[in-house]
DNA sequence: AGCACGCCGACT
DNA sequence: GTCGGCGTGCTC
């Protein structure tokens, strides 16, 4: 009997990713263990991947591929990670590298291929009986001057034909196989770009190329996204320009543990009788050593944070490890700079803003128990902590802790599953829990704990609600309503600072053509394109087309352009026309393009450099300014009829989240709410601040329409270039569906609605079906899935449209 | 997805 | 008569 290793392999698809077995040589016998990674061919061209062991077992290789080499001397994954791998392929239909990808650092990912050494250098001229061809590739190999050299010989078109002659060389003992291997270190630069010495921007460039280097020439040495940007073109254009050699990058050096630009003093925490009580109560929790999971509903202001420090005071002394969530990169800065300041070096930060250096440092960091604290986004959940005490979610009805790519996992789910294999404390909170999780609280499988007062002197912020169609009977056509402009004037009087919401990038939303009366849309996706004042650029922002917003109208070819609608870069210009003095600050995502943009701006803006903050939603959570007493929110209404069932949950806590940070301090707060809808109950709702009673609403609207969570929305999305296509395989798909659910014992309740557009149907060139399967997200409803896909695999209906199955996502 | 095989049209 | 177009099928 021979050693047979079951692997994980990379870059294949869901429909018909499995363990493959492969053959384990001698040689690599010690070496190939469960958790190592290796790299195996794979394929009809053999090209090589990275792939996971998971189990080394005996059994007949006669059929087998041979792993090719070892990358790992010790495991990458220890049992519990296994636990998190096996967890997400069967819940969220991924492939297992997918999920194995996600607990091990980018930084260690390695691509390879084939290249082959001489077994000894031998005097030139030594191989008079070989076939020409043979001979030309070792001269060709005794050339290179470098092993990377000898490298590219066996890349690009000339591969195949060179592979096949050296196949005959390794058979012939010249040469031996030995795999190129490039490890994706991250650098711990950045890359500016600017116009390389002598370049003549008349030169031989087509026009966009040209616009980006005239661009250049007057902003100097900027990041590569903001060349693009600020000529309006798309990353491509300014990677073509570098090939060319037009531009040339600049690296600067940036540290690599990232450091906090929020200097903070620690200041002794002191609990108010309501904090301590709650402290006390989840203390015990964690004292019990058994696993639990806890809802702490706190309004906006009420001191979460300082509980959470007190708890973590408590795991650390333990020696265990925390992991502290926050759903936006914008929010880790200022937590980062309280962290430090408490706990010093002990604390680590994980977002898909690091480096992949970065990242790797701050793994190895926590890996070796160093690091204690772990704050990040939602990936930081996978932070590879061996003695976990604790996981604290912030905000943690928040979407963006639910993936919406592959793998599409929901950071509360692996929270769980770690909190259950490390007997650690599970704590959610939030000012605005979602739907789920409160209902799960009352239900009792969560504990309940609720901060309902701010803290210390602090009271919650008086909120108006601002009907905007009495603003147009009297005659305001601005989008700043009378009472909005004149609060913000008095704010910036008493040198206070306000903070404006408007959650839309760009000038303009939308662009139309006086001649036809056309809107400019997206040629590839269907959305209408968004003026940007700032670069002169109609933009597409889910494809990154571009146009100039002079150029003709593509329906009629008029000339004359109407733009309308209100993003942040009008706002900004609006509320500059009538406060000329006041320093304004914008922030979205046009102007933080480089990395730690961030938090300069917010160190920036509580520093006090900036008078008003305008932005979108980036701006609205979880940050903390002392002097913000005013916020001013325009459009409140833009979620509230869309149709998601969960538009009501996504405004309420929009509005909750930004009246919150007015007023935190002793100063009061004020909060003006621009609607067209003042009288809704969940405008009504947010403006009191009064969550439970949202709650109460909502729940029985979810209860009667059958919407989480009394039911799991199964969502299986189709997407191709090919119209009819995508048609026909969803249609087909519905009907296999169908049959299996009908054939399906009556335990499995399910509600099979019909194929429907995604809320973009076009997108990037490609047009996106789905069906939504209302169901019990169990074992046998996703066998039953993953079986349909399976019958849909083997109709070969995805040869041209791509598939993919989301439990619980963005609708 | 990504790669090699094969079966038809535009060339020397 | 051949080169290469992309449709088709498979991945240990």
């Amino acid at each position: 009997m021979a050693t047979v290793a079951k692997i994980a392999v990379e870059k294949t698809v869901f429909t018909f990713d499995k363990l493959f077995s492969y053959a384990v040589p001698k040689t690599l016998l010690p070496n190939v263990r469960r958790g190592v990674r290796v790299l195996v061919p794979f394929g009809r061209g053999n090209r090589l991947v990275q792939g996971m062991v998971f189990s080394v077992e005996t059994g007949d290789d006669r059929h087998l591929k041979q792993v090719v080499s070892v990358l790992d001397l010790e495991p990458m994954l220890d049992e519990n990670a296994f636990g998190i791998v096996e967890f997400m392929v069967d819940t969220t239909f991924c492939t297992y590298y997918d999920a194995v990808r996600c607990l091990i650092p980018a930084g260690l990912s390695v691509t390879a291929h084939e290249s082959f050494a001489l077994i000894h250098t031998p005097d030139r001229g030594i191989f008079p009986n070989l076939p020409e061809e043979e001979r030309e590739l070792l001269r060709l190999m005794l050339q290179a001057d470098s092993p990377r050299e000898t490298d590219m010989l066996f890349t690009g078109p000339q591969k195949a034909a060179r592979l096949e002659i050296a196949r005959k060389l390794v058979e012939k003992g010249i040469l031996k196989e030995k795999p190129a291997i490039t490890r994706k270190v991250g650098d711990h630069l950045i890359r500016l770009v600017k116009p390389a010495p002598g370049v003549d921007p008349e030169g031989l460039f087509t026009p966009k190329q040209r616009e980006v280097l005239q661009a250049l020439m007057s902003s100097g040495p900027v990041t590569e996204k903001e060349a693009a940007y600020n000529a309006g073109a798309s990353d491509s254009v300014v990677k073509a320009l570098i090939k060319k050699g037009a531009l040339v990058l600049e690296e600067k050096e940036v540290l690599r543990t990232p450091q906090p630009i929020f200097e903070r003093q620690a200041e002794p925490i002191s609990l108010s009788a309501e904090q301590q009580e709650v402290f006390q109560q989840i203390l015990a929790l964690y004292r019990s050593g058994k696993a639990s999971a806890s809802l702490l509903f706190g309004v906006t202001g009420s001191g979460k944070t300082s509980v959470f420090i007190k708890l973590i005071e408590e795991v650390l002394s333990d020696n265990r490890q925390v992991i502290l969530m926050v759903p936006e990169i914008a929010l880790t800065p200022q937590l980062l700079g309280t962290f430090r300041a408490h706990f010093g070096a002990q604390v680590a930060v994980i977002h898909s803003d690091l480096s992949a250096g970065e990242r790797l440092d701050e793994d190895k960091r926590i890996r070796s128990g160093e690091a204690r604290i772990i704050i990040g986004t939602r990936s930081s959940v996978f932070a590879p902590c061996r003695d976990l005490g604790m996981i604290i979610m912030d905000e943690e009805g928040e979407h963006s802790y639910k993936s919406d790519s592959t793998p599409r996992y929901h950071a509360r789910d692996i929270a769980k599953l770690r909190c259950v294999q490390h007997g650690a404390t599970l704590l959610l909170a939030s000012a605005t829990p979602s739907i789920e999780s409160y209902y799960a609280a009352q239900k009792g499988r969560y504990h309940l704990f609720a901060l309902k007062k701010r803290y210390g002197k602090a009271t919650l912020p008086e909120v108006k609600l601002i009907n905007m169609l009495d603003e147009e009977k009297n005659y305001n056509f601005s989008p700043i309503s009378d009472a909005l402009a004149e609060a913000l004037l008095e704010t910036f009087e008493r040198k206070e600072q306000s903070i404006v919401l408007i959650n839309r990038r760009g000038y303009a939303t939308f662009a139309v053509c006086l001649d036809c009366g056309e809107v400019a849309r997206c040629p590839n996706c269907s959305v209408t394109l968004t003026y940007h004042k700032a670069n002169g650029y109609l933009m597409c922002h889910y494809c990154g087309y571009t146009r100039p917003a002079n150029a003709p109208c593509t329906h009629c070819g008029g000339t004359h352009m109407r733009t309308s609608g209100t993003g942040t870069q009008r706002a900004e210009d609006l509320i500059a026309k009538q406060l000329p003095t006041a320093r304004i600050l914008r922030m979205d995502t046009d102007t933080t393009t480089s990395r730690y943009a961030y938090e300069e701006k917010f160190a920036q803006f509580e520093a006090g450099e900036y008078d008003i903050m305008i932005g979108t939603q980036m701006v609205a959570k979880g940050l903390n300014f002392p002097g913000v007493t005013l916020v001013g929110v325009l459009g409140a209404d833009q979620y509230l009829y869309s149709g998601d069932f969960r538009s009501g949950e996504k405004t309420f806590s929009l509005i909750t989240q930004v009246v919150g940070r007015s007023g935190r301090f002793e100063k009061p707060g004020a909060a003006y709410i621009q609607t067209i809808s003042p009288e809704h109950p969940v405008i009504q709702d947010a403006a009191r601040q009064d969550y439970v009673s949202f709650y109460r609403d909502e729940i029985m609207m979810r209860k009667a329409s059958l919407q989480p969570p009394f039911c799991d929305l199964a969502v299986i999305g189709f997407s191709s270039s090919d119209e009819n296509e995508v048609r026909r395989t969803a249609g087909e798909m519905h009907a296999i569906l169908k049959t299996r659910l009908t054939m399906a014992d009556p335990q499995l309740p399910a509600v099979l609605l019909g194929v429907s557009e995604a809320g973009i149907y076009r997108l990037n060139g490609r047009f996106r079906l789905r069906i939504i399967l209302k169901c019990k997200n169990n074992r046998r409803m996703r066998s039953l899935l993953r079986a349909a896909i399976a019958e849909g695999e083997s109709k070969r209906l995805f040869q041209k449209t791509s598939v993919y199955i989301d439990m619980n996502g963005e609708l």
